[in-house]
DNA sequence: CTAATTAAAGATAAAAAGGTCTTTATATAT
DNA sequence: ATATATAAAGACCTTTTTATCTTTAATTAG
């Protein structure tokens, strides 16, 4: 469904954003210790996402990623459409170049539906919200 | 969503299963004239799905690929698990090795509604139904 | 000011997906 | 039998994705 990219940037603002609460800043490999993703891969798609204002950096000692505390109110959707772009959400299943009301695929109106319903998930759903269950240890970011 | 190769593969498999009820047999290079496709790479495609009785075939002049009567049953959930397996109805949206109601990512219960209506769409919509407003002109399997 | 620590950036590599080209096998029609 | 048309198979190439390695820039602590 997500590429590896968003995969690891989801897990990535999910752990970081738990871990502003108590004010901390998270270095690469902190990060990747706790979502076990790899380092440099994971390095480049948090600094896009910084580039992009999803998340927060600072170099030097005692620097790292850090969530700003409006920034827990970023949901799925702008993740996902930051690391893997909008055609999950815009595309046609069958891939066709153009298709739409006007001219659908066999499958437009039915795969619409689905799509949207992912959209909709994706929009309503923010980090925030996807930390409640972490530190009571009832979600993982890992395999155990 | 899904790869290249499945969205060729079930466009190649629509356009067959209207062709066949005029008991038609199609060469590649008609099926990718019709679905926009590339023909080396739809080639193998269909090879791998007659491999695995999902499209029929018979070489030689007059030859082709067609459907037998019984596959037009077929569903699209079906050619999905053949040409890119079955992770899109059972793997982790976050992509955890182990992800399950015991050990749940963050969001693996919202996940888990979209799934499997994704799977219970394509489960119960097969090629035959896809080809009904075909021949009217009303849908389309490429770019006008 | 210096050393240490961290993200940023860029170069490179490996793997997977997507796509093409060439040869072979098989069936048909003449 | 021979020529022809077709799928089947395999080798190969290209692009994208995933991942690693190295160097640079910035910040902090002492």
């Amino acid at each position: 469904m997500f590429s590896k990219a968003c995969e690891y940037g989801i897990r990535a603002m999910i752990y970081l954003t738990a871990a502003s609460k108590e004010g901390s800043k998270m270095s690469i490999r902190d990060i990747c210790r706790e979502t076990g993703a790899p380092e440099h891969f994971t390095a480049k798609i948090l600094q896009d996402l910084s580039r992009k204002g999803l998340v927060s950096s600072l170099k030097g000692p005692k620097g790292g990623f850090f969530m700003e505390d409006e920034q827990g109110n970023i949901n799925l959707k702008q993740i996902v459409e930051a690391i893997d772009g909008t055609s999950l959400f815009t595309g046609c299943g069958l891939g066709l170049k153009e298709c739409s009301e006007l001219q659908p695929c066999p499958i437009h109106n039915k795969f619409k539906g689905i799509r949207d319903a992912l959209q909709q998930m994706l929009a309503e759903t923010t980090v925030e919200q996807l930390t409640v269950n972490l530190d009571k240890g009832l979600v993982f970011l890992k395999k155990k």
